[in-house]
RNA sequence: GGCCCCAUGGUCAAGCGGUUAAGACGGCGCCCUCUCACGGCGCAAUCAGGGGUUCGAGUCCCCUUGGGGUCACCA
């Protein structure tokens, strides 16, 4: 048997990690085993449709590299793949249920149902099943009276539901607790509850994989392919992954993971300069360990090594320093080609010439988290103006504005005269050092400062006249001399 | 509040009856070094508490505590 998992996103226009963590999940179990990976768009909800969503859901997953081997867009056998495009199914199978007395014809309105929830204790108890033994002529009356009504399920009213999940094991739960759930709106449409299992069973679903705030309404899908007489699907419950947040008394609080904690939706960590893999790559590790200790993985290594024993049972919170660290790592591992592509948006941005990409590449490369980084780095590049004399004092280099202002008058004609290279520049600076026995810092730091204007650059003193260029390096250099010397 | 689930450092976590209780992020220190990174080395830091079971418990059981989830004509 192939396993064939789904992911069952409403189209809200967003989505957030845990959403496309649970996604992850379900391709990397599907794919594990050459299974099947299904996309069905969950779009029973009128009131939230958001015209664009589905896009957003298609993006993203197209971005992630969770590619659906059925969906909406490409089909499949078991289509439609938009639960509103599917609405005709769900109906006949609520009334079947109701023809076996596993169902009945709920006429209570809203008003009704809202002062029972007032009435009660903490407002908590549910349903009190009013409509659960109305007469054939009562239920008449209420049809022909044209009094709205939705469909619910007859619950047993005790004994014990239980169930095995693949990660939390055995779970046990009493019926009483059970409400009888409505299985078709007084709009006529499924819930998303009963239109999710009539799905997950037509479609041939093996695996239901899903977020553990599932756990306790499980007995309730359970109880609906029961009465169907289906069997159930295996089940694979996710923790949750949390948020850490400081309360209005500044006192640090965990819970689940929401936009306050931060930027929680995958787009939104896109825009901020996380790369997609790294993102997946990250959140596989929030409540997934590997057999062994790997912590960068490709998406094939993913698929290889993922193993539903290792999903964890407890909530995981979202550290964006590992993310941070993650984003880092991938992109220390890019081939040089790459690391262009994904830094050339910032290098035209700052006015940078193809011929200084290597020279990028190379100091950039282990010192960037995240590509947006890039702009700020190269700044020194297109502003200088009149710095912070005291930038030159630095102790441990053994630098001082005196100093500064000898090396700097010395080297001078030395740098204008010298091939202008990376070697060059470099060997001017050493041999001057060398002859003066001076320690190399007591040379490259002046230098260095007085081309780039600020205390940190990336790379040295060489690096950063070849990225200024000769006359602009030349020009800074004279300038800073002339500040020391005034 | 009822019900369900969970519990190893600040965070992610390995561990599945006998270990000096891995590893990673973060923090700190040192080395490398013209700054910042990278890299290398090292340090601090965890079994929530209490009962059992057992020759032996982070590992099994119970209770307490703490945390989370859920109780919609939302998904």
């Amino acid at each position: 048997m192939t396993i064939r998992t789904r992911f069952a996103p409403s189209p809200t226009g967003f989505m957030h990690v845990g959403n496309l963590r649970t996604a992850l999940y379900e391709y990397l179990i599907a794919k594990h085993e050459d299974g099947t990976f299904v996309l069905r768009i969950e779009d029973t909800d009128r009131e939230r449709f958001v015209e664009g969503a589905t896009d957003v859901i298609y993006n993203t997953l197209k971005l992630a590299k969770l590619i659906h081997d059925e969906g909406p867009d490409i089909g499949g056998d078991f289509g439609p793949y938009v639960q509103s495009e599917r609405l005709g199914l769900y109906k006949p199978y609520a009334e079947q249920l109701i023809s076996e007395g596993k169902a009945y014809r709920c006429f209570c309105s809203k008003e009704r149902l809202e002062s029972l929830r007032n009435d009660s204790e903490e407002g908590l108890s549910g349903y009190d099943r009013h409509c659960r033994d109305l007469s054939e002529d009562e239920i008449k009356a209420n049809l022909d009276a044209g009094i709205p009504y939705v469909i619910r399920q007859k619950m047993p009213l005790d004994g014990v539901s239980e169930y095995d999940d693949l990660v939390y094991g055995h779970i046990s739960f009493p019926n009483k607790d059970l409400d009888d759930q409505i299985l078709i709106k007084a709009d006529g449409f499924p819930t998303y509850n009963f239109a999710n299992v009539i799905d997950d069973h037509t479609m041939n679903i093996t695996h239901v994989v899903r977020g553990s705030e599932y756990l306790s309404s499980t007995p309730k899908y359970n109880l609906l392919y029961e009465a169907f007489g289906w069997e159930t699907p295996v089940y694979i419950h996710l923790p949750l992954i949390m948020g850490k947040s400081v309360d209005e008394e500044g006192k640090e609080v965990i819970s689940k993971l929401s936009k306050r904690h931060g930027s929680t939706g995958f787009m939104d960590l896109v825009e901020e300069g996380f790369l997609p893999e790294a993102i997946i790559n990250y959140i596989a590790l929030l409540g997934w360990a590997p057999k062994d200790n790997q912590e960068i993985f490709t998406m094939d290594e993913l698929i290889k090594a993922f193993d539903i024993s290792g999903i964890s049972k407890s909530p995981a919170v979202f550290d964006y320093d590992k993310l941070e660290w993650v984003n880092a790592e991938h992109i220390k591992a890019m081939s040089p080609d790459e690391f262009i592509s994904n830094a050339k948006p910032y290098f035209d941005a700052a006015g940078i010439k193809e011929d200084s990409y290597d020279l990028l590449l190379e100091i950039l490369q282990p010192r960037i988290t995240r590509f947006t980084q890039i702009k700020e780095k190269l700044d020194f590049i297109n502003s200088y103006g009149d710095f912070d004399l005291d930038l030159f004092e630095h102790k441990k280099s053994k630098s001082s504005k005196e100093t500064s202002a000898a090396v700097l008058t010395d080297m001078l004609p030395l740098l204008e005269g010298c091939d202008w290279t990376r070697e060059g520049l470099t060997d001017v600076m050493k041999d001057y050092a060398e002859s003066h026995e001076l320690k190399n810092s007591v040379v490259m730091w002046p230098v260095r400062i007085a081309a780039a204007g600020v205390a940190v650059t990336p790379g040295g003193a060489a690096e950063v006249m070849m990225l200024i260029g000769k006359e602009e390096s030349l020009k800074r250099i004279t300038r800073s001399l002339d500040r020391l010397k005034a």
